[in-house]
Formats: C-alpha cells, sequence, structure tokens
DNA sequence: CCTTTTTCATTTGTTTACCAATTATTTGTG
DNA sequence: CACAAATAATTGGTAAACAAATGAAAAAGG
C-alpha cells in the first residue's frame, strides 16, 4: 500500500502549508497589532481606495455580516472611517484614516506576499512541478468549476464552514 | 515572467483546494445535520474508544479549549459522553453513548475520506507528482519543522490563524 | 509530610465566520 | 402617486478557534 503513504503525505503537506500561512500571518499580526483579516481588510481598502462595505465583502470572499465586524473593530481602532454616499442612502463607503495610511506604509507587504515572496525564489521549472501537482488535486477534487475563495495571502480564514442549519427555521 | 502566472495559478489552486474540502464538509453536515469539527471529534473518538480531551485536542490539532467547546455540544445532544477518570480525577475521557455509534455507523467515510477517496482513484504516479509538489510548496514556506495543523478532512477551520503553542512536545 | 511544580480540564474573553432577520432606502409596477 | 420588490448595511444568534487564567488533582523535592 505505497499509495495509502503517499495519501498522507499529501493530506500532511496540506495542513503544513496552511500551518505555514499561519504563522506568518502570526508574524504579521505581532508586527502591527492588528489580526490577519484586518490586515487583509485595510490592505484590500488601501488598494481601492474609498470602497463599498458589499465590494469589499466580495473581494475577501466574505459573508457583509463578518465584514461588518472587522470594520467595527478597525474603527473603534480609528483605523479606517465609514462614510455614508449621498447618491444612495443605503451604501457605505469605507477608507483609511491618516493613521491607517501611515500603518499601511509601516507594514508593507506584510499583508500580502508572504506565501508570494517565498514562491518567487524557486525557478520556473520548480513552479511547475508545484503547479501540475495541484492541478491534479483540483481536479480529482472536481473544483475546476468553482470559483477561487478564500485563503488569501494574509490568512485562510476559512474555518468557519459551519452550514448550520435547523436554527429558528423550526419553531 | 512566466513565473507570475505560475505562482498566480498556484494560489489560485490552493484557494480552490480549500473551497472543495470546505463545499464537501457543508455536504457531509447537510446529510448528518453536524457541524465539520463535531463530524471530526466523532470520527476520531470512534477510532480510538474512550479518549482523554487533551489526545483528542492533539489528534485533531486543536486547542484543549476548542475541543471542549465543540464536546459539549456534542453532549448536549447525547452523541458523546463524558467520564472522570477514577485512577486520575484530572482525566476526562470521551466516548461515544448508543446514539453517536449509530449516527458513525450511518455517516460512513462523511467525515474523512472525501479527500482521501477522491485521492484513492490516483496511480502511484500521479499521486507522486502531487506530494513532490506540495512537499516543494512545504519546503519553500519552511514549515517542515511544524506540527501539521488541522485541515482535515471535514473540514478546514484554519481561520483563526492563532499561533498553536505546540502543545507540551517541546519540553 | 508538606510545599512547589506540573498536568488536565474547564472557564473567560476576543475575534472570526455564517445565516437569518431587520432597517433604511431605492427602484419598479400598477 | 402608492405599494410592492429589490438592494445595502446592520443586528442577533450560534459555532468555532485561540490565549490566558482558574481550580483541582497528581507528581516531585526537600
Amino acid at each position: 500500500m505505497q499509495k495509502k503513504v503517499l495519501i498522507a503525505d499529501i493530506i500532511d503537506n496540506l495542513r503544513r502549508v496552511f500551518q505555514a500561512v499561519n504563522e506568518q500571518s502570526k508574524k504579521a499580526e505581532f508586527a502591527t497589532g492588528l489580526t490577519g483579516p484586518q490586515l487583509w481588510a485595510i490592505k484590500v481598502i488601501a488598494e481601492s481606495g474609498p470602497i463599498r462595505v458589499s465590494d469589499l465583502a466580495e473581494r475577501m470572499y466574505l459573508h457583509p455580516a463578518t465584514v461588518v465586524g472587522i470594520l467595527d473593530r478597525l474603527e473603534s481602532h480609528g483605523i479606517v472611517q465609514r462614510v455614508r454616499s449621498k447618491d444612495d442612502r443605503r451604501v457605505v463607503r469605507v477608507g483609511l484614516t491618516d493613521s491607517g495610511h501611515e500603518l499601511v506604509a509601516k507594514a508593507p507587504q506584510v499583508a500580502q506576499g508572504l506565501l508570494v515572496d517565498g514562491l518567487e525564489i524557486l525557478s520556473a521549472k520548480e513552479l511547475e512541478s508545484i503547479a501540475s501537482g495541484l492541478d491534479h488535486l483540483v481536479k480529482i477534487l472536481g473544483a475546476q468549476k468553482l470559483p477561487p475563495q478564500l485563503m488569501l495571502s494574509p490568512e485562510v480564514n476559512m474555518s468557519r464552514m459551519k452550514s448550520r442549519r435547523i436554527h429558528k427555521t423550526q419553531e
């Protein structure tokens, strides 16, 4: 059963990749005082100026409700700022404050890049080997048709996968 | 810059793998009425009889505090049972109840296996290709020395990117 | 034997994450 | 114009996940 061993190796290595990403985001967290998702959020906000909450959520592959919580904390720290739109008063646009901009300047690519930086060292040949392996993995998972979701650079968020049925749907 | 494209592919594919795992755990959840982590826990408990809480946590690569919460919910559903040890009254052993055993019987490999099942179809050669690609990835991430962390079959948990304190494996 | 340290589970507090429901506003249709 | 439908953000509730602190019990040391 050589295959069994290989499969176990693959799963272990997947876990390690996740953990490595986590580790690095923890370092970033220590350096900046912000959590992974918070860093990720301000990175997106820094890139795409004042952004609507729902657009931010889409960018981060997260539920709007989740983003609201993250924004609450960032806002209470004076890092981001919410502005209600004049044109459409349902819309809230989120932007960085001055100290938010400072923070982004200080923490350069802490947010992103971590995994990317590591990969850039490799040769095209090595990268191809990795890419092809993952390609296989994706194929057998039948996941090709799915649009990529979270697991962005800063952290992996993942976790929640809850489906949670039942709820009040009952009484 | 062929490399840039390869790197983007790799990251996209990683996201897809994560999402595929999530999708499947959602299905399992819908089928069994239990969440991913809960399924994972009872699977481990079913395998290794009455198990100590701390051992279960180590098996799941989770913090004991997290496992306590999961066990609380499983216990309140009458699926698992906590028994305080007579020998060492600090220890709590967790086992399945009768309905817990039924549930495990009904949901065969729903919990685990999903990813594994997919992999088993492949030839040893293909598996080797995947394994070597991931191996590279892990190496550049400098993660080999770290013990693998979650991202097991049922779900990916990931998220909290907290540090994971290494357990006692050290001192 | 008694004090100190260690170990085990749990509790407490924070953050993330989702779904479902709510509120406010806009758009569309009669 | 009035009323319904759709959209945007938020609130509420549950489940994870972790770190840190607590309480209880066992092990070590003097």
